[in-house]
DNA sequence: GTCTATAGGTGGATAGAC
DNA sequence: GTCTATCCACCTATAGAC
């Protein structure tokens, strides 16, 4: 996949705001006094806002897709693997930035169908991976929970989101690596 | 404290339009629309949409601390009372609502300075709660957690407001209680 | 692909009559 | 306290020239 330059500066500044201010606090106009074109030149690359919106989330989808693919790859321990899994999040928080779709989620109610159903499939594609690494590291004897798995994923996914949403209300990152750290050692065996 | 009714009705309907779709979501036309008078007679109760969203945040900390009193009124067992907070956080998502603050939280940067103080002076309430709650049903016996009682205190408080945000997103009344419970377990001692 | 111009709508807020 | 009328800024989106 070549990068459209364009489109990718045009994403790239609309994801910055979004994060930040969340998705009915930005306009058009926003981004197009950042990069310094015209709205109606947005409009050409993205006709509607909701046709940027799912995008945004689309590219972001994949974007932490890969970085877990990464995780996986270069890390056999699933107790790392967790504290990386983690780790991907305390990062966007020192930009004082919340997870793309958990501010959309908030916003949820207010949005297209089509950004409503990539939103849900990143939070599954989420707990999907947590689930795998929690029943891999249990059966590793490097974790250590009881119940079902499963829900042990949604415990850990809510966690991180909502430890970025009030960390980054009280900008405070000593919240967001407390509720980290916290939850990996939770789940260490021993 | 006489409740004056119109004032009253104002911020119930503002309340259920933003726990649902979020503080920049909703207009004084919303509200005037669902109880048929003119913008014009909200902005004689509440001059600015910043008067109005401080004085939700401020009702909503004054109604869940009455909560959170009569939860310690009515129970002695910490592990209840652990259950009864969570408990307040599913009943939320039955009206497919957010919590209050946990919206304005993802909306944070997008507020006025007093609202952006009252709503952290929320969660700072929780967490203060919680780790009260957590030190005492410790040294009684009934919970069970290794470290410090503030880290785990903002894991749970992360852990609820995560979970209502992807729930609510999701519609999963499951996702909830799936979190709910699992985190309920895993304070419980023995 | 980019621009100017503009449409058509809604936002929060105010003036002033009743 | 409530209304109508209105202000002005901003919103998403389109038309059409270059």
């Amino acid at each position: 996949m070549v990068t459209n330059s364009k489109q990718t500066q045009i994403l790239d500044i609309a994801e910055a705001i979004v994060r930040s201010r969340g998705y009915n606090a930005f306009s058009y106009s926003d981004i197009a006094s950042e990069i310094g074109v015209s709205k109606a030149s947005l409009h050409h690359h993205f006709p509607t806002k909701s046709d940027l919106g799912l995008k945004l989330v689309e590219r972001f989808t994949d974007m932490f897709s890969g970085a877990l693919q990464q995780v996986d790859e270069q890390h056999s321990s699933c107790l790392i693997k967790l504290r990386e899994y983690a780790r991907l999040h305390e990062g966007s928080l020192q930009e004082n930035k919340m997870c793309l779709c958990g501010m959309l989620a908030a916003e949820h109610e207010t949005l297209s169908q089509s950004m409503q159903d990539a939103i849900n499939g990143y939070f599954d594609g989420h707990e999907h991976w947590i689930k795998r690494v929690l029943l891999k590291g249990r059966s590793d004897g490097e974790l250590a929970f009881k119940g079902d798995a499963g829900r042990h994923a949604k415990l850990i996914a809510s966690s991180l989101q909502g430890a970025l949403m009030i960390a980054k209300s009280k900008r405070s990152m000593d919240h967001i690596t407390a509720v980290s750290s916290q939850l990996i050692d939770s789940y260490r065996a021993i």
